[in-house]
RNA sequence: GCCGGAGUGGCGGAAUGGCAGACGCGACGGAUUCAAAAUCCGUUGCCCGCAAGGGCGUGUGGGUUCAAGUCCCACCUCCGGCACCA
């Protein structure tokens, strides 16, 4: 394994030292040579100011908004798969500003994280200087690679001044509330305030508003480990303890910044529609949002000592008198379900161990088991507590409430399979048509009770959760679910014990974080004079903004969950404002604030006074196209939908959604790799009997070959080998360097490589080989044009200024007819192999017609910028090719005289013939029973249908014949 | 378990229901060269055949159609995501 790769790195490098050393003794030799070519382009285009986009689009011309999105700055740079996606809107961006478009093509970086801060503990160096070194690289090999951004419009989310401008959303946010009438965040100062509250005093009604803001506080459990003196995300926590060191962390409820996302979740759910994504990323968010429909249902808590009928019936009447509360009183329990329609089987309720009514459900003789079984649910993270491996467990709380409908008597459990985050954190058990249910009844024995039966009629044993027509269900018997389900809410509501209900998943975003290195909010909490909170928030005044972070060394995180900012100075920390003292929040913004609205600043990044300029934002949104990883299906693209709606409800953009056509590009894999095993005694083992004892080994592809439908030794056929490509890790050491690529290949190759690979959206292998392919194709672009044995740049001696013939013209047009379509399909791979064929087609021509190469060159620009510029410079054509107008398609090239026709007798290929373009189907066929070894077929047959698809094909369908003996 | 996506030569991949395998890699042969590299030209799905030609071929099994890689049904495998949301 080691051998082999080595063996083949040496190879490669090999190869690059022939190809890019000057060849010796002819030092002048006019050799494609992309480490000279590009930089020189890439100056000329700076200093040209070639892609400065205007503040507006010039007026008439269509604009188009082309956004990639932005990188994390990391210290490894940057990454093969980076550039795949950047090459293909830079291939649009430079293709759409050839046919005159107005072209928004700019590039920042997303540069606050985790990264950075972690690499300033154990340096000490503060990470706005590592952001800064790493934000140099990336710019470096951006720059590199020669893509057609707008660089006076670069951005980074740590930028001052746009942390300005993510405060000062956030205080929009923050006075924001949502009218779910009108479906939409108005001013808080908009804010019905109840006359009870207006009652109550000013101090009431700034905690109503406070509660109604987009932007809250709330108490959170979250996961704290002492020992590692920090918070930890779900993901982090493994069995109880830190993934990194296995120390204990507890659920601690901690003061939290909260976003109110769920208020719009029925409109990013909606508004998916008119987007055009890709089905299955609008299918992603659908899912997180998670929207299900149901009704809510009261339980009847009785009271303790009482006469439990009548208590139930005058609960009845006076619920059917002032209907059904918004929030329940402490004498129902109230639960969430999707199926109504099994209200008749409910045998059990459970509710979660954090539900408000526990304590008063528990019975004496219980409190003890329920008592131990809530705490050691508390110290399970969410990720334990949902492990579906794990078996169900819960304890009875020793009472019962009454069925609103039957009232009947039903236990109440807690079981820590309910989710206190979800619906009401109670829920009614079915057992018998609900899988989770009947799990736990077989678990604890509880009764099973069956009320839907198939519609097919055959009644099924156990668990049927599928639709289905009611059985034993009092005057609900023999409906079916979805009319059950109509009926019964109605009933229910009018009823008052209960009422139809919207439920999501979606929860409200936990925007705090306890970390160093991110976006301060514009907060100040009021302090008495011990310096203890009063409760009262303040924003900080939009003119003071941004608020900066506090100079620390020691970024540390310490023993108790105080974030890093609480160890400011004080004269950060404490500010007086009207006569008041404050403190600082000392929290920081997540990393996808910046990311929020970074496609807004693009477009007026120098804007001191607001945060975009209306005019300049009506004149570029929406973002016409969109491309990126689809890692970010659901967070970031779901979090940037949310702020852009409040944005534009509060009248800051003109557009409903930020991003009209989103594309995700296939993540690049590792070079194909063949791994056999070895037993422990020395010997191979197939693949397939491998177990975890056998030691995996790197084969070379010489020691392999394919049998059948596996791949096995070459040596030994009843060796099975694996042979895959796995994703690019360190560990793995299969990471493929931009850098190196471009010094072995040079820059357009790796563009033109990425986009030959295979389609945008799917995931690829990478091949060092198949970036040599391309290369050769350079090589002879290069060659068509120039003479390589020369001393100086000049044109091969085969290139004339005479006019092209009609074959070439009609090769010429068809080729810039496929490439323009395909880059307005996104499919460069095969705009690239159309451009392959132009060249093999040219190459042999003993004299090549300038008027041939150079729209060639000019279709071949957006792909290979650097090499199409020097090949236009040599044709003697004024600089820059990047905006020499795109050639247009003259449709009478392509058009065919003739066309060969295959010629099918009973659907299989028997011939061609060669026909005019414009053959109908009567010539098609006289022109196909001419042919003799067709006429041969059709001798002493019948025809009993011709089917001709002019211009297409023409099939012969034979009545059927008694077998010839 | 659920939801996506994908299965086509040795490999990456092309193919509005109408000539399967464009283009590239690799391999093989030739020209050039003292030799090699580079370059240029050619061959390359499998099987039978000297050839002309024929047969078989797009994960598996069915179906629709004059015609299926493409449409429909069932299944298998791989990749990715979600996962007790009542």
């Amino acid at each position: 394994m080691q051998w082999a790769e080595q063996s083949e790195s040496r190879r490669h490098r090999s190869r690059c030292r022939r190809r890019c050393r000057l060849p010796t003794g002819h030092p002048r030799m006019p050799r494609y040579q992309p480490a000279r070519i590009e930089p020189k382009w890439q100056a000329w285009w700076d200093a040209h100011g070639t892609f400065a986009t205007p503040r507006l689009p010039p007026p008439g011309a269509a604009k188009a908004y082309l956004l990639d999105m932005f990188p994390y700055p990391s210290g490894d740079g940057l990454h093969v798969g980076h550039p795949e996606g950047y090459t293909a809107t830079d291939i649009v961006a430079r293709f759409e500003r050839m046919r005159g478009t107005a072209v928004m093509h700019p590039m920042g970086f997303d540069a606050f994280g985790l990264p950075a801060e972690e690499h300033a503990i154990r340096t000490g160096t503060p990470p706005r200087e590592s952001t800064e070194r790493n934000i140099a690289t990336f710019r470096r090999q951006l720059k590199m690679l020669g893509f057609s951004y707008d660089w006076g419009r670069e951005l980074a989310t740590t930028d001052p001044e746009y942390v300005r401008w993510t405060q000062w959303i956030f205080l929009v946010l923050f006075d924001t509330w949502f009218d779910p009438e009108r479906q939409q965040g108005r001013p808080i100062a908009e804010l019905p305030i109840p006359p009870a509250i207006t009652a109550a005093g000013e101090e009431a009604v700034a905690r109503y508003r406070d509660e109604h803001r987009l932007a809250y506080q709330s108490e959170a459990p979250v996961n704290w480990c002492p020992a590692l003196g920090t918070v930890l995300a779900n993901e982090e926590v493994i069995g109880g303890v830190s993934e990194r060191g296995g120390h204990p962390v507890v659920r601690i409820p901690l003061r939290q910044w909260m976003l109110r996302i769920t208020a719009y979740a029925d409109r990013l759910d909606r508004e998916l529609d008119g987007l055009g994504w890709p089905e299955s990323i609008k299918k992603l968010q659908r899912d997180w949002i998670g929207r299900s429909t149901g009704a809510e249902v009261d339980f009847f808590v009785p009271p303790a000592g009482a006469d439990e009928p009548s208590a139930f019936e005058a609960w009845k009447r006076q619920r059917a008198e002032t209907g059904y509360p918004a929030t329940p009183a402490a004498d129902v329990l109230r639960i969430y379900t999707t199926r109504p329609d099994t209200l008749y089987g409910v045998t059990c309720m459970v509710v979660a161990p954090e539900h408000p009514l526990l304590d008063r459900l528990t019975t004496p003789d219980q409190r003890e088991a329920i008592t131990a079984y809530c705490e050691a649910a508390s110290r399970k993270s969410d990720l334990d507590r949902t492990d579906l491996a794990r078996e169900k467990t819960g304890v009875f709380t020793g009472s019962h409430v009454i069925h609103p409908l039957t009232g009947a008597a039903v236990p109440v459990w807690v079981a820590d399979y309910v989710l206190a985050s979800y619906g009401t954190g109670a829920i009614m058990s079915v057992p018998a048509h609900d899988d989770r249910d009947f799990e736990f009844a077989t678990t604890f024995g509880l009764e099973i009770t069956t009320v839907i039966e198939p519609l097919d009629g055959n009644p099924v044993e156990g668990l049927f959760t599928g639709r289905g027509r009611a059985i034993a269900s009092g005057p609900y018997t023999g409906l079916e679910t979805a009319g059950f389900i109509e009926r019964v809410a109605a009933d229910l509501e009018a009823a008052g014990l209960g009422r139809p209900a919207v439920n999501y998943k979606l929860r409200d975003w936990l925007f705090s974080r306890q970390r160093f290195w991110g976006e301060p909010f514009p907060i100040l909490h009021e302090v008495d004079d011990q310096d203890r909170p009063t409760g009262v928030v303040r924003p900080v005044a939009e003119a003071e903004l941004p608020v900066p972070l506090p100079p620390l060394t020691d970024f540390k995180p310490g023993d108790t969950p105080d974030p890093p900012l609480s160890r400011a100075g004080h004269e950060w920390l404490f500010i007086e404002r009207d006569g008041r003292r404050y403190r600082r929040e000392t929290n920081t913004m997540p990393q996808w604030a910046g990311s929020c609205w970074y496609y807004l600043r693009f477009l007026d990044p120098g804007n001191t006074e607001r945060f975009l300029d209306p005019e300049v934002e009506h004149a570029w949104m929406p973002v016409d196209l969109y491309v990126g990883g689809a890692e970010h299906a659901v967070l970031h693209l779901l979090y940037a939908r949310f702020w852009h709606k409040v944005l534009h409800d509060r009248g800051h953009v003109s557009h409903p959604e930020p991003f009209g056509r989103l594309v995700n590009q296939g993540m690049i894999l590792g070079e194909m790799e063949f791994t056999g095993y070895r037993a422990a005694g020395g010997g191979w083992i197939s693949a397939e009997q491998r177990t975890e004892a056998d030691t995996p080994v790197r084969l070379p592809a010489e020691q392999v070959e394919k049998q059948g439908e596996h791949f096995v030794l070459r040596d030994m056929p009843a060796i099975r080998v694996e042979s895959r490509a796995y994703k690019m890790s360190k560990s793995r050491g299969n990471v493929v360097n931009p850098d190196e690529v471009v010094r072995e290949f040079g820059a357009d190759s790796l563009r033109l490589y990425e986009m030959f690979m295979g389609p945008l959206e799917a995931t690829k292998p990478w091949s060092t080989t198949g970036v040599g392919g391309v290369r050769t194709f350079l090589d002879r672009c290069w060659r068509l044009v120039l003479d390589e044995r020369a001393d100086d740049l000049v044109l091969a001696p085969q290139v004339v200024d005479e006019p092209a013939s009609d074959e070439q013209l009609r090769e010429l047009h068809r080729m810039i007819d496929k490439v323009t379509r395909d880059i307005e399909a996104l499919s460069f791979n095969t705009a690239i192999a159309r451009m392959m064929e132009f060249v093999n087609f040219c190459t042999p021509l003993p004299r090549r017609p300038q008027a041939l190469l150079e729209p060639f060159v000019t279709v071949l620009a957006p792909f290979a910028p650097h090499l199409a510029e020097e090949l236009w410079e040599v044709l003697g054509k004024p600089a820059p090719v990047s905006l020499a107008p795109w050639p247009t398609v003259d449709e009478k090239w392509l058009r065919d005289e003739t066309v060969e026709i295959p010629v099918q007798v009973q659907g299989k290929l028997r011939g061609r013939v060669v026909v005019p373009a414009d053959a109908d189907a009567a010539a098609l066929q006289a022109a196909a029973t001419t042919d003799p070894r067709i006429a041969e077929l059709l001798t002493g047959r019948t025809i009993a249908k011709v089917v001709a698809v002019p211009g297409r094909m023409i099939n012969f369908v034979l009545a059927k014949s008694e077998p010839q003996s």
